[in-house]
DNA sequence: CGGTATCCAGCGCGATACTG
DNA sequence: CAGTATCGCGCTGGATACCG
């Protein structure tokens, strides 16, 4: 289960149900999946063909073989990537994309291209504002 | 128009540094503010047009104050976000996105059309492998 | 090799209270 | 209205150990 135990904020919302918007909608769970810090990864990585578990390891620097697994049994189940196991002696698994997997994974390569292309004027920014904030030391009071 | 150059990425691991498969690269955090939970539907918002405090947190059902202010400071710091505080007496602050914001909105809104687009797909997919997992008993526990 | 199960530290995040 | 500060619970996720 999601949250059923978190008290829900929504209520009046003016954007309609059935979209990301909405906390409820399946929409906004997978969308979670497809972002999330481990499941973007993965999906970038197999963009660039099947790979193996351990290539994906070492292909995403900082996972775990935990979050790894985890990530790949969402994206399993949401259809986007496909599992395929060999029953040879030392066992030996391969994880591709699926379509619908390669249209998200296109998808996310684009937002991802954007990032690197614009990570220097992002970090300009970064260091403006925090020059700043050591210029201004808070003139608080009166 | 995105990368003229080849950041090409060609299956052999050893992650090159400056793209967000090492874990230290600043497009990596980046990549993850633009990403995360409640950053991205945030930037999403912000596409329909300039939005005061307020109006964000009802239109982005189950956000805290404490994370919409938290993730509004990230996106600000990394310059995606413009945030004007109107000196009035019961003040208003309005928060919009920048030129560079609209531009990762823009792809982020790509990819939030696609997963509602293929919502349902994934959904049968998602019950399909339910079904399985019902179907196929492991010996958990007696 | 490719997992899965367990333990547990850390912090993410929500709730609450206070400021301007 | 638009935050900031503080507290504390619970989930995230890393480390370790163990099966197929």
């Amino acid at each position: 289960m999601k949250r059923p135990t978190a008290k829900l904020i929504s209520g009046r919302q003016k954007f309609r149900k059935g979209n990301v918007y909405d906390v409820n909608c399946p929409s906004r769970a997978v969308l979670e999946h497809v972002t999330s810090r481990w499941g973007s990864l993965v999906l970038l990585v197999l963009l660039e063909g099947t790979q193996r578990f351990s290539e994906l390891v070492r292909g995403i620097g900082g996972v775990s073989e935990k979050m790894l697994a985890q990530s790949l049994k969402a994206l399993e189940a949401d259809g986007l990537v496909a599992r395929r196991v060999y029953p040879t002696v030392p066992p030996k698994v391969e994880y591709s994309l699926t379509k619908m997997g390669s249209e998200v994974a296109v998808h996310l390569r684009t937002l991802t291209d954007w990032v690197e292309d614009s990570i220097s004027e992002v970090m300009r920014n970064r260091s403006r504002v925090e020059a700043n904030k050591s210029a201004k030391p808070q003139p608080m009071q009166a």
